[in-house]
RNA sequence: UGACCGAUGGUGUAAUGGUAACACAGGAGAUUUUGGUUCUCUUAUUCAGGGUUCGAAUCCUUGUCGGUCAACCA
């Protein structure tokens, strides 16, 4: 045994949970957990820590998870929802087991109320939406018993059968348990278990016009597909003893719920109902917006698989509320993202300076072999055209520079990237003062690779041949909301958004854009990704995140 | 004025009665044909009071603060 070279990891509180049930020989060793969405919207970055949680430990314990969808009301969910997630899942990397549905189970489930309604655990209680409400008492108060509470289990079972055969309109009647309504726990007061919808349902169609709600439905779930540990967020914690309370009355199999903190991050919301509610009013362009937390937004903006579990590895799993820094994701997008991002040049600037190159021949086009990325010498490199007339962003030259400024500025040299040192001679301006080219002139002996003027200068600069520029579409984005903690923001979260969250901007590309395919990185300007946009005339990019900058840092600073 | 859950650097997460650590962020420097990357160094932490103990972030107790729960949603 090697067990004192082993490196002692410590373990998350689930890890535990699940080690402490192996060791006690718990479910014959075995560790099934599931993934349980309702099909009413798009996954998130939240939904993404849940996913490598239930698919890792599975995989990390030698077990397996169940991708359930928990569809047991069908007003809200859609096919479209079922795909999409599907999708999502897969390009995280994860497989599932199995794919079930709760709505599966809706013929053994209705077998289940019966059999509490046998046991005399169950009753249909005819009061109104706002009677039940009524009768539920307050967190402070408790509850007071339905008028119908203890009808007889024949009574309850005739009624059942009718509400099932359709026999009354939506809202007349409902099933409960019957456990009790002076609980302070407000979800032990006579829960619901069943109501009547007269609703066309994705998978069932209107086989059914009663459904089974939550509590009744997912443990019931769980316990049907002998899923081990039924890991979910901390809201569900009251739903716990509900949850044991039906196992155990029904006798069967023995699912245990574990509850973790579900994700926050900074500048964004985590709620499908929010994500659904900006796509509706058009504060996005859809599900998948680059600037939505969305799996399906992130994914177009960039992000990688990769960077998301990193992500999800690294903050862990704990029982208290957390808002994480969206800047630590981007650290993890920008460290997988330097590893494999083929480096170009893009003068991201719609209106850049022509830099005329006086002492190079008129006419003349060279190739210069620059590499596709330095921290990756196998990726190659590809060639990129040179010539008298060259462009650079605004922002390179500064006719009055401040100290340490190491890019363009009067009888300032700098190295183009890949290319030569230039001395900037001769500033040129229009009339309005405003610059339009610069004059500058060459050192032929400092061509990259075979550099031998023994000069040395500070800055390097990006730079794309004015005849083969391609003009490109970039987009940047910024962060969605403007205040860092939206669950300490008062009033509507839409008051919040943040106007300049997405910005248009017309560019130039190295002609190789066109030919490689990304992730990119626009060099000394970001990672960026190419948009679903793009058509044959025009390329889209998007902004992934951008590169860190300690220029514009210290800037800032001043 | 109930029940339940929680509280460790700026943000997350460890330390499971025995030297409070790791990542990010912040700061300083080195390297660099990306003001990127990489490398080195560095600032900063146990909610409060009481108790148990040789010894407490950890156990007990009281309090404080934060979160959750009163959908025919999940």
């Amino acid at each position: 045994m090697t067990e004192e070279s082993k490196e002692v990891k410590s373990l998350n509180f689930l890890e535990e949970i699940i080690e402490t049930d192996l060791r006690e020989g718990k479910n014959g060793g075995r560790v099934l957990t599931r993934f349980p969405p309702e099909p009413n919207g798009y996954l998130h970055l939240g939904h993404a820590k849940s996913i490598c949680l239930n698919f890792g430990l599975a995989k990390q314990y030698n077990g397996q998870t169940n991708l359930r969808f928990d569809d047991t009301n069908p007003v809200t969910e859609e096919t479209e929802y079922v795909d999409s997630i599907k999708a999502d899942i897969n390009w995280l990397g994860f497989q599932w087991a199995s794919e079930r549905y709760a709505s599966d189970y809706f013929p053994q489930l209705f077998q289940f109320a019966k059999k509490l309604i046998q046991a005399g655990l169950a009753y249909v209680d005819d009061s109104s939406a706002e009677e039940i409400a009524a009768q539920k008492g307050t967190p402070t108060e408790p509850g007071t018993e339905s008028p119908y509470r203890n009808r007889s289990v024949e009574e309850n079972l005739d009624l059942f059968e009718r509400m099932k055969a359709g026999e009354f309109p939506d809202g007349s009647r409902v099933l409960r348990a019957k456990v009790d309504m002076a609980s302070p726990n407000m979800h032990m007061r006579d829960p619901l278990l069943y109501r009547i919808k007269h609703a066309h349902h994705h998978r069932t169609g209107d086989e059914w016009c009663i459904y089974p709600m939550y509590d009744f439905a997912h443990g019931q779930s769980d316990s049907i597909e002998e899923i081990t540990h039924s890991i979910c967020t901390l809201e569900f914690i009251p739903h716990r003893p509900l949850y044991d309370w039906l196992i155990e009355k029904l006798e069967i199999f023995p699912s245990h719920q574990y509850e973790f903190a579900r994700l926050n991050l900074t500048y964004t919301v985590m709620s499908k109902r929010k994500l659904l509610k900006l796509v509706n009013e058009g504060h996005v362009s859809g599900w998948d917006d680059p600037r939505m937390p969305t799996l399906s937004g992130v994914r177009r903006r960039g992000y990688t698989p990769e960077a998301i579990r990193d992500f999800c590895e690294r903050i862990g799993v704990a029982k208290r509320d957390n808002l994480i820094d969206i800047g630590y994701l981007e650290f993890f997008v920008r460290e997988h993202l330097n590893k494999i991002a083929a480096r170009v040049m893009v003068v991201l600037d719609p209106d850049p300076i022509k830099v005329v190159i006086t002492n190079y021949p008129e006419g003349q086009t060279e190739s210069l072999s620059i590499e596709n990325n330095p921290e990756n010498p196998e990726d190659g490199s590809r060639l990129v055209p040179f010539s008298r007339e060259i462009l650079v962003e605004r922002d390179d030259f500064m006719e009055n520079p401040p100290k340490k400024f190491f890019r363009l500025a009067p009888g300032n040299l700098v190295r183009l990237k890949g290319a030569y040192i230039i001395r900037c001679d001769e500033v040129v301006k229009d009339a309005d003062g405003k610059v339009t080219e610069l004059r500058c002139s060459y050192v032929p002996e400092s061509k990259s690779g075979e550099d031998t003027s023994g000069l040395k200068v500070q800055g390097t600069i990006h730079w794309v041949n004015a005849a083969d520029a391609v003009p490109v579409e970039v987009r940047l984005y910024d962060r969605l909301f403007k205040v860092e903690d939206l669950s300490e923001a008062e009033g509507d979260f839409q008051d919040y958004l943040n106007p300049d969250s997405l910005s248009v901007v017309q560019a130039f590309a190295e002609p190789a854009v066109a030919s490689i395919k990304g992730p990119y990185q626009f060099l000394r300007k970001g990672y960026f990704s190419l948009d679903t946009d793009s058509t044959d005339q025009k390329l889209v990019f998007n902004r992934t995140v951008g590169l860190k900058d300690s220029w514009a840092k210290d800037q800032k600073k001043k």
